[in-house]
DNA sequence: TATGAATGAGGGTTCATTCAT
DNA sequence: GATGAATGAACCCTCATTCAT
């Protein structure tokens, strides 16, 4: 049923390895003897799956990017109101983050290799562009719908993720005074209603 | 007169050239003879002011965290109203990182290292939290002023946070087509006004 | 017929193989994967012909070195006089390079590898040896019918391998200035003929 | 005197460590590590002097054939009848050969490495090359003061090389039975008088 | 104080060899 | 016999750090 081919199943076995190692010490503390080991194999079985560790690296990392995305996706079209499809996209990254702790160690230290212009960089540089180009259009749909007003579809798209990598980040880092109870409600509620008071403290003109 | 003992001043020209160079390449890719070099000074003295590659990487950032920080900081008491204020929070940010693209390459790596446990990150975890208390305070008085509604003040302070590293970090990738003509504008009137279309689409609890 | 077991076939073309392969990047730069790839069979089954790398580098050369002086073992005992022997000689062995260029540049490392104390030289120094010494019965003979003055036998074929030495290897290096357009007349006509001008200018002894 | 800066008598050391452990066991089968050893100096420190272990390697080669080179061209000045010139040029090379040998052993490798396409073998070959050259000049001038008889310079000059080597080459051996007590004796008299016993053994067309 | 030559631990990568299928 | 996945020893090279000058 599941029969990925033997080797399948190792390369999987091995990008699971990598993301355990590379999250305790981050990449370039890690060494890819420690992720043979992890993995039990020898380390040269290593380099008959990927060219380099930094092949491997990315190749974990995107293979947990593209999981999540692909659940957030799911999930996101079995609902259709907008509201429920914002909660959802938050849900399933904050569970990803209960659940794989580990790899957001990783996904949080993307950010960082996105902006330096390394191969690695690039290939996830065009997975999130990506991702967000997706979310970008479910926004569309929802201003078409007249669900929510008029903005910036791909900019909301946008701070969509900022709020989720900033929900994600603060529950990894557990700093308990920057979340609040339901951190998704907090931020859909945001979202929706603003911080505005009603009143016309909101610039006029 | 500002004549900082001549020490000092070359302690800041080593963070200078620390920040050229690991913007370069990311901190890994990057040797302290380089570093060095750049400074235009021997690499043993590198090692007289800075007692590892790390201290100084962090050394580097957390300077110009805490000049960011302040100059933010500073605008903000300058002006009374809390619309302006957040403003003035994103406008630096963004200002800062058009003057520094060098610094704000390795600012957002810094999301990583943030996350993976080691000393490093323990300092630039410090800062952050305090540059983030510090806006929740800010974001608490409004509240107390009636100038916006009942919110968590941390909450907000850390949306705050994401929202700029968003816009940052959209910025020096140049992704166009997430990119808004006013981005601080379109931020703020977000946050005011929300997406919501005033009429009860909002999920009525 | 001819039908060296299968296996004295296989065994012959992988023999080929290492042939073509050592001759692109030498000894060391070369692997046994391309080897079998070559050959066109597994990298296991090389080890079932062959005990090692090294082992197999010499059998490769080896053959073709008794190939060779088997080949001008045969020519020059099919013409009687020794000036003809040894332009047979020469002869072969230029041919022998012109056909098998590849060959030639594992056998001009030989030189090298001889004289290293590895049991890889060990095997070559054998062979060459005996190939001097049946050339250097070809010259004593020759002396014994008056064909050619009295010289040291064996030294005489020393030089005789050190002319077709250097012949094979500029023309493979393809240095035209130091080829003329009969390498083998030259070699001859020095060879008998010296280069004295028949004036006393020789050393009288 | 002598006083080469410390850092080139240390360039100089680790030429000698690299000569004495690369005619060891060849080039393939030695390792950066025993020549910082060898040369009683940490394995980074031979990096400072040279980029990689061809480098290396090439540059102890070819130290040693410039000197030789430079001796025998002092030497063969030195006297003016060109059969003197010959002896001088056979012998130089022997004496290199006694006090030499570990050289001697890299030396004849070279050969190998001539003919295999690698920048290694390119400077190499551009070496010989340009000895070759300078000796045929000398042989040149010979035939225009008829000295010896005219041949051809470049021909003649590429066997008076063929020779040395071989003689350098079985005296390493040890091949005593394709020795000759004279060897530059007869060496130059075969070159003077050739094999002919002046009877029209020789061809005549 | 400033230097940069020297160091050697460390790690990525290769590849000859083995062995279960 | 044939295979090629797996192995891990080996080795080149880098670079953070030290220290004598």
């Amino acid at each position: 049923m599941t029969d990925q081919s033997v080797t399948e199943r190792k390369h999987d076995a091995i990008l699971d390895a990598a993301r355990t190692v590379f999250s305790r010490e981050g990449y370039a503390a890690s060494c890819v003897d420690d992720v043979a080991a992890e993995a039990g194999i020898g380390k040269g079985t290593v380099y008959l799956y990927f060219k380099s560790k930094e092949e491997l690296y990315v190749a974990a990392l995107a293979r947990d990017i593209r999981v999540l995305a692909g659940k957030a996706r799911e999930e996101m079209e079995s609902v259709p109101a907008f509201r429920e499809k914002v909660e959802v996209f938050l849900r399933v990254r904050l569970e990803y983050c209960r659940a794989h702790e580990d790899f957001l160690r990783i996904y949080l230290s993307e950010y960082g290799s996105m902006c330096v212009n390394t191969p690695m960089g690039k290939e996830l540089r065009r997975l999130k562009r990506n991702n967000m180009k997706y979310v970008a259009s479910v926004v569309q749909k929802a201003i078409d719908r007249r669900e929510i007003r008029k903005v910036s579809a791909p900019a909301l798209a946008a701070t969509l993720f900022d709020m989720a990598h900033g929900l994600v980040e603060r529950r990894l880092l557990g700093w308990k005074e920057f979340q609040v109870r339901g951190e998704i409600a907090f931020a859909t509620d945001l979202l929706w209603q603003g911080i505005g008071t009603g009143t016309p403290t909101r610039r006029q003109r």
